[in-house]
RNA sequence: GCUGGGGUAGUGAAGCGGUCAAACACGUCUGACUGUAAAUCAGAUGGCAUUCGCCUUCGGGGGUUCGAAUCCCUCCCCCAGCA
């Protein structure tokens, strides 16, 4: 078992807790938001803006930056940190969700998961090793094991318990050979790789998937699946289902989650981290969350005179600044770039701040 | 003034006797996005009713025809060339 990089300092309201978790690349306090910079940058935004929004970890993806620019390029110019000129800790996901995103492209083998690469036509093979060695390349601080994501197949009990099989034997892979590349690095040296559980809506599985991964040797715990499509009711029993079960020693993170009412929900379920494309993606799509959790479609003519910021309790580099509703709407509209990146901002400070919401 | 080409819904542009309230694109309005194939996608877009449907449109006016955006006459306006 490793040394626990995880440390619990208080409760909270409901389960929740505050703590830190120690990379290589620096103290994380959580709970925690990460930003999504999928090939290497949250669009639109640069470093240091992303920064400003509180944000503290950043979430590369193995897939694609393997397909571009390719990991020997990033790790020849000094890996990823330096190549996308982020100083904090980045947590690169293993390549398993495109398991679920690309699955029209996709071959799942016991071997690996081969992806038509759909720039160059060819065949592309991820397996739980090349994963492995991807991340590393990368240098990556928290590296997640690559999973076989099942999604909407929720229902259909013997792919879902196929796929948790699948990830449990792909884990014990990921874990062989992350031990052979980081054998020799001193502790403090070497990045966390985390497990992930899966089980679809079959509670059962989930507790076995759980068991399973917290038995391993691996630095946190990561809960898969969830947020594909299933009804928020199903993913709340789940994760009230899953809440008395985890090690308190580890840290938690819900992939891929969400919206700030799921976050606040998951968090007073004992989640630590997450991560999620809706700040950023919606932004850009001129959606944006104020006060009270509600969402503003930043499009709407209604805008078109509105002189006020976003939302007028915001500390955001947007709303502080005073740009306007109007202008916003305005900008949305010749789709000037400028926009999504100031809408993105907001998100993200918007996320930033529920989840320092829960760290006093 | 002559010759030729045009005037179609917010814009551009198809249609050239019936299946035309009128393709398509843009614009506009609304919605959706949860480990990013996503600065993307979906729907609506003459009026009213919004289930059947009804009403008013294709520069203006007048004809032909069972029936016209589509054919004829006339007027108005644009564009090109020639005077």
């Amino acid at each position: 078992m490793p040394k626990s990089h995880f440390k619990e300092l208080r409760r909270g309201k409901n389960q929740s807790r505050s703590g830190i978790l120690n990379t290589r690349a620096g103290k994380v306090l959580t709970p925690f938001f990460m930003p999504v910079a999928t090939r290497g940058a949250v669009k639109g935004l640069q470093p240091a803006q992303v920064s400003a929004t509180g944000a503290q970890v950043l979430l590369s993806n193995t897939y694609h930056l393997h397909i571009q620019p390719g990991e020997q390029v990033i790790k020849k110019l000094g890996g990823l940190h330096q190549f996308s000129h982020w100083d904090g800790p980045i947590l690169t996901d293993s390549g398993g969700f495109q398991v679920f995103s690309l699955a029209k492209i996709r071959k799942i083998t016991e071997e690996g998961v081969y992806f038509k690469n759909l720039a160059s036509g060819r065949e592309v093979l991820i397996s739980p090793e090349k994963s492995m060695q991807i991340q590393i390349d990368l240098g990556s601080d928290i590296i997640m094991a690559f999973d076989d994501l099942s999604g909407l197949s929720l229902t259909d009990r013997r792919r879902t318990k196929e796929a948790v099989e699948r990830t449990h034997r792909w884990l014990q892979r990921c874990i062989v050979e992350f031990t052979r590349l980081t054998k020799g690095q001193k502790e403090s040296e070497r990045p966390l790789l985390f497990g992930i559980q899966q089980g679809g809506l079959n509670k059962e599985l989930r507790r076995t998937s759980l068991e399973f991964v917290q038995s391993q040797s691996v630095n946190g715990v990561a809960i898969g699946g969830l947020a594909v499509g299933e009804t928020r009711k199903e993913m709340y029993d789940m994760l009230e289902f899953l809440a008395p079960l985890y090690d308190p020693n580890r840290v938690r993170y819900l992939m891929g989650v969400g919206e700030p009412k799921d976050i606040r929900f998951s968090i007073e379920r004992g989640i630590d981290m997450f991560d999620c494309v809706l700040p950023t993606r919606n932004g850009r799509h001129g959606s944006v969350w104020v006060t009270g959790d509600k969402k503003l479609n930043l499009n709407n003519a209604i805008f078109a005179k509105d002189a006020g910021p976003i939302d007028k309790k915001c500390d955001c580099h947007t709303c502080k600044s005073g740009y306007s509703r109007a202008l916003l709407r305005h900008l949305f509209k010749v789709e000037d770039p400028l926009a999504g990146s100031l809408a993105s901002m907001h998100n993200l400070r918007y996320l930033n701040r529920l989840c320092e919401e829960y760290k006093t």
